[in-house]
RNA sequence: GCGCUUGUAGCUCAGCUGGAUAGAGCAUCGGCCUUCUAAGCCGAGGGUCGCAGGUUCGAGUCCUGCCAAGCGUGCCA
């Protein structure tokens, strides 16, 4: 409808041109919205007031002009000019009745479209480092990574997910040492476990499958492991020199091959349980990319090579730059330390280079919002790589901030007091999980209540929302054990008998699920398709208190089942979208 | 200090990307179950859209300056 109003005005402004009423070069940019108070019609636009100040008229007398040459059609009924110049159109109420047809015929389809045909984009979220079990953070950036994937692929966009895995620097070799450490104590070493360790209990379960697996294997006496060492912090040293110096002789006493082995035992079970973890959740990847892969195969020699050729290295006091800041970032940056070890940066600019030669129209990035000072870097580095860096679309997700009851939790994942994502879900449940997370808009920050979110209130919105899906299924039930038989074309033959306001009202919210689908993809916020669900739930509850549908009138009746069907295959699509489950009964 | 983000009802948040009288949920108060599931519905109260200017036919939305909160500002990742 939105089109064909377009197409219209458009037509009227190309005549008006004509006329020279307005300038051949004026840009019309035709907004057409839908009006919220009924008594201004169905739909309206503001072209008269926009075209205003070139036409040199008045808005009003502008809008009688583009009225005035309006082709006339079918399904409006009146168009009417109104306040500062709006002009509103009245669509034909017989036309309305279409949608529930048209949601029949196209089931599950129905509100996708194809305004990313054609085009790849890739979509990067999550990739939290493989030290630990995801946390609720991580939580709110899997939904809304995963929804805006789906999103993008329901708009027609070829969509690949990925998870860039930190599966190497100093992070890791941290992990490395502490499966070690914990390993040692599984044998019977005696030792104070270092300050800046991991010491999350899921170590302890990596260190005893490891114990299990490989016997005394890799196992050093305590003493040996720790003469020398410089003391921990809580010893009155500094605890970073003392981790490093305990990588160092884990790496000594080991020898490259057994510490590889103890690393990727690490690195290998919490991938695995993060990538469980996550498919529990419903999200799923094309692609889990290695950050190692990249050291290994010379990327990043090759990414800082063309940075050189393109004259934006320099060397200073021993470390490699890049010269960012010609680029729009506040300050150079190290790309190569003057131990001769290449940064997390290079990595990522390695990184962003291999995406680019992907061939992606477009590559999303949903990171934690505590990276934003990252973004102007990583556009300098994709500029000065000869690329355009418009391509790269930063998404922020904030922190949620967690909560027990009056209490902030503090999250770290080194301190191993924090809640996972897989305790929230076996708490809130997945379905509640992810409407919540989703809910939000991901730039909002966002409090999250453990103590409500766990509680299994009749407040959770989701239940709302679901529990619309289950009624309508009820009254299918109740049709069946009633013995009576849905005639599905007797309802369509009869879609005119709709007219008390619930299910006026119904048909309108039903033929906008398309246009929010489309927006919601388009500016990466699947909020709007929650609010949107909650629209549509409360519109039903509401009809389905004012009206009884299983009414004797055959007519009236299947007309009725018809539209609630309608409504149900959309809050199916919606749902199934947002990988939120649609229970039959509750 | 500088940068980014946020500031809307008692609380948690929307606000169709500049449109018509700023909306939901929760909480509070008052109604609705012999009828398809009351995890529901209907109604009421509740607002200086952080503050002050500016841009224009029109600003919660855009610009500038303040105020407040969060984050960032490593040769960590």
């Amino acid at each position: 409808m939105k089109q064909k109003l377009e197409s219209l005005l458009q037509a009227a402004v190309a005549a008006l041109k004509n006329q020279a009423v307005l300038d051949a070069e004026v840009v019309a940019r035709i907004n057409i919205e839908r009006v919220k108070d009924p008594v201004n019609g169905d739909f309206a636009t503001n072209l008269a007031m926009l075209l205003a100040k070139p036409a040199k008229l008045n808005p009003r007398q502008l809008a009688e002009k583009i009225v005035a040459e309006l082709a006339s059609d079918a399904a409006i009924t009146k168009v009417e000019i109104a306040g500062p110049g709006f002009i509103n159109f009245f669509i034909n109420p017989d036309t309305q009745f279409q949608i529930v047809k048209q949601i029949h015929d196209a089931g599950a389809e129905f509100g996708k479209s194809q305004i990313g045909a054609g085009k790849r984009v890739q979509v990067e979220f999550v990739s939290a480092n493989p030290t630990g079990p995801l946390h609720v953070g991580h939580g709110r950036g899997a939904a809304y990574g995963s929804a805006v994937a789906d999103l993008l692929d329901a708009a027609g966009f070829a969509v690949e997910r990925e998870y860039y895995v930190n599966d190497a620097g100093r992070q890791m070799d941290i992990l490395a040492t502490s499966v070690w450490l914990r390993y040692l104590e599984a044998c019977g070493e005696v030792f104070t476990f270092p300050s800046n360790g991991y010491r999350g209990e899921y170590v302890r379960d990596i260190s005893a499958n490891l114990h299990q697996k490989a016997g005394d294997l890799y196992r050093h006496a305590a003493e040996q492991i720790f003469v020398d060492i410089p003391a921990d912090e809580p010893q009155g040293g500094d605890k970073e020199k003392h981790i490093d110096a305990l990588i160092d002789r884990a790496k000594t006493l080991l020898g490259t091959d057994n510490y590889n082995q103890v690393f990727q035992a690490g690195l290998d079970d919490i991938l695995a349980d993060i990538k469980d973890d996550l498919a529990e959740f419903g999200v799923s990847y094309q692609h889990w990319f290695s950050e190692r892969l990249l050291m290994d195969d010379g990327s990043i020699q090759q990414a800082l090579k063309r940075l050189d050729e393109a004259g934006f290295l320099y060397k200073q006091e021993g470390a490699t730059w890049f010269a960012s800041s010609r680029l729009g970032d506040e300050k150079d940056r190290v790309v190569i330390r003057d131990n001769g070890q290449s940064t997390y940066f290079a990595s990522d600019i390695a990184y962003h280079m291999n995406k680019l030669d992907r061939g992606f129209d477009q590559i999303v990035n949903i990171w934690g919002a505590d990276h934003h000072g990252y973004i102007p870097r990583v556009k300098a580095a994709m500029q000065a790589l000869g690329a355009d860096d418009s391509k790269l679309k930063v998404l922020l997700v904030q922190f949620a901030v967690l909560y027990r009851g009056d209490e902030k939790v503090q999250m770290s994942t080194r301190s191993g007091e924090f809640v996972t994502l897989r305790q929230l879900r076996s708490e809130v449940g997945t379905d509640a999980c992810r409407f919540f997370y989703v809910m939000r808009k991901s730039e909002q920050h966002m409090d999250f209540d453990l103590k409500l979110a766990t509680s299994k209130s009749n407040e959770n919105p989701v239940y709302y929302v679901q529990y619309a899906h289950a009624r309508v299924c009820s009254v299918l039930r109740q049709l069946d054990e009633k013995a009576r038989q849905r005639d599905i074309q007797l309802g369509f033959d009869n879609l005119n008998l709709l007219v008390e306001e619930q299910e006026t009202a119904l048909l309108t919210t039903l033929s906008k699920y398309p246009e929010i689908l489309e927006r919601a993809a388009v500016y990466y916020e699947p909020h709007q398709l929650i609010h949107y669900l909650r629209e549509l739930a409360n519109q039903f509850h509401t009809y389905y208190n004012a009206h009884q549908f299983l009414v004797d009138d055959d007519k009236l009746c299947n007309a009725r089942l018809n539209l609630i069907c309608a409504v149900k295959q959309v809050l199916v699509n919606a749902l199934t979208l947002l990988k939120i489950n649609t229970p039959e009964t509750m």
